[in-house]
DNA sequence: TAGATTGTTAATCGATTAACAATC
DNA sequence: TAGATTGTTAATCGATTAACAATC
């Protein structure tokens, strides 16, 4: 068993994934942590330590290999599976994120879209045919869901969060305004779009504040 | 001036600011630091710790007037204002964050929407009809743009970024997967959903993380 | 008043940064 | 080999937690 990882390495993974991609896109083949902390505003040690906590990716001397690393971290991120997810509440976060094709390039593919809104049931978005809340749980059984878009607004997100856990998914993106009880070991990934723009207000307004 | 407040603490407000929304619906007039770090998983200590970066809104053997800290958190988020939006990129992202009502009830006010596209500009998205982007220097001219969202392809993502700085919008909500340089005095605040699947995906395969 | 709970200082903990021996 | 740069240990810094005097 791994040493516990904290989430403020994991949180940067992404970013270090993102940059990697846009090295190999420009063709640079190997990258010191040196000059790799300079694009990304983070010190050389940061990036050696976080990426210890997985491995040893680099060469003495060298520096890191671009692809290798970014192959690497790919890895680590559980980037090589595919995921099915299924999207409740077909309102217009439901909706968007659907269409958005870059989510299936990473392999997370949309399976399935839900809402309980008769006149929205039936309806084909993308590739998808809007199906009833209520055929849910059936769905889970004849499919490998792993993961929930929870696009519900407020009032019934909680509803919806705990027959998402009883049906046994273990994922879950939460687009609603509200948190939930991680249990079971259902994982929570939060996007709360209305505490960011609250967050942007503040420092719209102040310069008092730490940059990170 | 006050002393510099961290951005850790500036990010727990809107959560602050969201569980005591719940409470005054509740009809809970009073709350302690210790019963609602209970609610909200945290230290009683980290709460009034982080409060009091900006005040004292306590009183001792009594509590917090919940009303009174959730208006004083308010001002301090910068919510007693109402602010400008412009959305550039009518695609999925754009228009689903376009019909979202929720921000306009914290003050946040979409003024106009913009794209390149041909055939979407003149369509009418909500209460709004798509502008040509190259309108919206003018645009900024005649009207007072506080915030710009960000809702381009990555493609054009740096263009569009470089034509608000340069036009003298000081906020940006930004949805594209792409980072930038802060530069006099813009203010950025990221969405990255990707970054944020692909976090949960991590989650997802390991228990060999740390909690917050 | 006595009990409760704050505001705040001090202690602890964890994360970041610096330093450097190991080694390519 | 000499230079470069890693992996890793040690030092520092900052954030969180604990403790408690102040006080409502």
């Amino acid at each position: 068993m791994d040493k516990k990882v904290s989430l403020a390495v994991i949180k940067r993974l992404p970013r270090y994934y993102r940059f990697l991609g846009d090295l190999l896109d420009n063709g640079i083949t190997r990258i010191s942590s040196k000059d790799l902390s300079e694009k990304m505003n983070v010190t050389a040690s940061q990036i050696r330590q976080d990426l210890n906590n997985f491995g040893c990716f680099g060469q003495q001397g060298y520096g890191y290999n671009v692809e290798l690393l970014f192959e690497e971290i790919k890895e680590i991120l559980g980037l090589n599976k595919t995921y099915n997810l299924v999207i409740l509440g077909a309102g217009k976060i439901g909706q968007a994120l659907l269409n958005y094709t870059k989510f299936e390039k990473r392999g997370f593919n949309f399976i399935g879209i839900f809402d309980k809104d008769i006149n929205i049931i039936g309806t084909k978005i993308r590739n998808l045919e809007v199906k009833d809340i209520r055929e849910l749980e059936n769905f889970t059984k004849e499919n490998n869901v792993d993961i929930a878009v929870l696009a519900v607004p407020a009032e019934s997100a909680n509803d919806i969060y705990e027959k998402i856990v009883s049906y046994g998914i273990k994922g879950v993106w939460n687009f609603s305004n509200k948190e939930f009880r991680k249990e079971n070991g259902v994982i929570v990934e939060d996007v709360h779009l209305t505490d960011s723009l609250m967050t942007l207000a503040y420092k719209f307004n102040s310069n008092d504040f730490i940059e990170y």
